[in-house]
DNA sequence: TCCATTTCTTGAACCAGGTCAATTTTTTGG
DNA sequence: CCAAAAAATTGACCTGGTTCAAGAAATGGA
């Protein structure tokens, strides 16, 4: 049970048995509906969350009170405030379930006592976070370099399962096009 | 002489004096030119520059020759590869000095040793790595969310001292826009 | 099961920003 | 200090993708 979170430091960093033990006690795991909000825009945010199972997305509503989304996170992803995380500064940033699913929440001061007890955590939270700062330089990458149509294709290509699992919408909000666009390219076959 | 890097490691965890004298020893000081090529894309990325003086860049080439830039690195930033560095695998990203620049290089062999050291160096590249993610995802949402000149108004603003540093080529390019079109907005008076 | 909500599609008009090519201005290095 | 290269500007034209509005299809809750 609540494996997927032990395999994946072991990924990372290695830790005995033992070790891996003291884990998990300073995680609350949440079982969350479809449609749950996690992190509510405006408010504090002092939680950090494993996806073991699901899809949770982050995005930031504009003036006009539409969605803007900025990540989405599937199991074995983390997903947070990173700019905001333990601080008393609000965030700006929702986070919410897309489906049903399962997560590991790991407060501000529950990761500081982890860190204390177990050091060599500290070295897994920074390859991860250096590992997805490289992804987003990348998606920059292609945010930029790419047109809408290929942006679309090499996202479809890299994670396949990803079309399946989410609105078109969001998708198309995520790559930074219109929903009707989409529908057009998908119309015409591409 | 060079403390830049121990002020800026001061910023996120606390170093007595001792330590602090043990982490310069494990860099190499560079002066380099403008125009030097630090990381040479192709090749393997086996360091990290921590910039105490000038400006690099870091660009991919695509298959038109057209160099795409992807980060800008100045004073107390750290630039590398993170997706490559000591890995095996080569790397294509190029960085380089667009003035003359001192840097502290810092090899992955080295890197090891200091952590080893220093482990609560290891929560100062968690830090430092989360932040840059943190301003990663940030910037994507600046590019799907904001038209050409609303992005090139809100890094005037945000960061006024690298209009004077960079060719507004290469500007263009990072902000995902055309060198003609930014003279055009210039022109007008934006 | 059925209605309400959410999501997706389609059409027509439009425009933000790109492309290409020529010229001027600025910077550089010998 | 000058020639050559690098960078910036300008004009004319064009297109990939947006916008707005209306309808169709899918999903979900009581």
């Amino acid at each position: 049970m609540h494996q997927p979170l032990i395999q994946h430091i072991r990924r990372f960093v290695s830790i005995t048995d033992k070790e891996a033990g003291q884990i998990l006690p300073l995680f609350e795991f949440h079982n969350v509906k479809k449609k749950t909000i996690l992190q509510q825009g405006g408010t504090l945010c002092d939680e950090r969350y494993f996806v073991c199972k699901g899809c949770l997305r982050s995005y930031l509503v504009d003036e006009e009170d539409t969605a803007q989304v900025l990540q989405f996170a599937i199991e074995n992803w983390w997903i947070t405030d990173y700019g905001c995380f333990g601080l008393q500064t609000p965030s700006a940033l929702y986070i919410q379930a897309l489906e049903d699913a399962e997560v590991l929440v790991l407060t501000s001061a529950s990761m500081q006592q982890l860190l204390e007890r177990l050091p060599v955590l500290e070295k897994y939270f920074r390859l991860v976070a250096e590992k997805a700062y490289n992804a987003s330089i990348l998606r920059n990458y292609y945010m930029v370099s790419l047109t809408v149509e290929e942006r679309y294709k090499h996202f479809r290509d890299a994670f396949p399962e990803f079309l399946q699992r989410v609105p078109q919408y969001m998708l198309a909000s995520y790559l930074g096009f219109t929903p009707e666009f989409l529908s057009r390219m998908r119309a015409r076959g591409v």
